[in-house]
DNA sequence: ATAGAAGTGGGGAGAAGTGGGGAAAAAGGG
DNA sequence: CCCTTTTTCCCCACTTCTCCCCACTTCTAT
């Protein structure tokens, strides 16, 4: 499980260090890809064979599913971490999700998320207004 | 079941002990996050996933999942108790709660919430004054 | 009065963050 | 086809910070 938000600097060559916590749960290699919303996803390989499979299995027609195959993992890339605990970001990757040279890190339960510092606040922002109106309808 | 009022101070290195009778209902470690009012809120780990499954359990959609997936997860970070039975508060929750060199924790019956000693007694005149409007209208 | 528990403060070992260098591989041009 | 140039990947080194342990003081309860 992965949770809590961490910054850390990009250096010219793109690496990013993940959480020593976040290591020990990916075991070496981990898959990138594009979020849905502005932002890079990390999965651990294991996680993402499941989410693979997931997808394949709703896709009704061959069609669609070679559609589903090519938006999946044709923006999907490979990374692992070198003996520091960083892994490189690839260019599109990192120009899709506007990072600099810094990145804020935060995860999400079952994988984890990269961002530009200022577009996460603005997420978060919002993130948080929608969970605090749920937690009122508890009765929390 | 948490309650009670006490005052610790925090020292240089952001570290506060938390009440001994508390200790002994947190097992090792606990999830710290930040309040919805301004406070850090400290939660037993176990109470804490209960309480992410079910918000987590609110979601609609795929995308307000990933919202409330950041939201949740998040602003969460785990801590464990030193020999001496205190806690490390990071420094983004630490700022966020305006807590400086002295602490108010507070037992709010099933989790516990730490308070910058200014803001708390605000928060606690006016929770006074609404408790006792609420217990008139229970005819209590 | 004394013993134990709790509050407070500081120091040291190890881990983590950050930046740079060099070898191997890949790409491009003659 | 070979040589040159560039890029990528991996390793190393330095600094900073975190975590864990120890010591002292204060308070409480017997």
């Amino acid at each position: 499980m992965f949770f809590g938000e961490y910054q850390y600097k990009v250096d010219e060559k793109g690496r990013v260090p993940l959480p020593p916590k976040f290591r020990r749960e990916m075991r070496e290699t981990v898959i990138l890809t594009r979020g849905t919303e502005k932002c890079i996803t990390v999965y651990p390989s294991a996680e993402w064979k499941r989410l693979a499979d997931t997808l394949a299995a709703k896709a009704v027609t061959p069609a669609n599913l070679r559609k589903l195959n090519r938006a999946i993992f044709g923006s999907a890339f490979s990374a692992s971490f070198d003996r520091q605990g960083r892994i490189t970001l690839l260019s599109p990757l990192r120009s899709y999700a506007e990072i600099g040279d810094t990145a804020v890190v935060v995860g999400a339960n079952n994988y984890v998320e990269l961002w530009n510092e200022g577009l996460w606040k603005a997420e978060k922002a919002t993130a948080e207004e929608q969970a605090s109106q749920i937690m009122e309808g508890l009765g929390a």
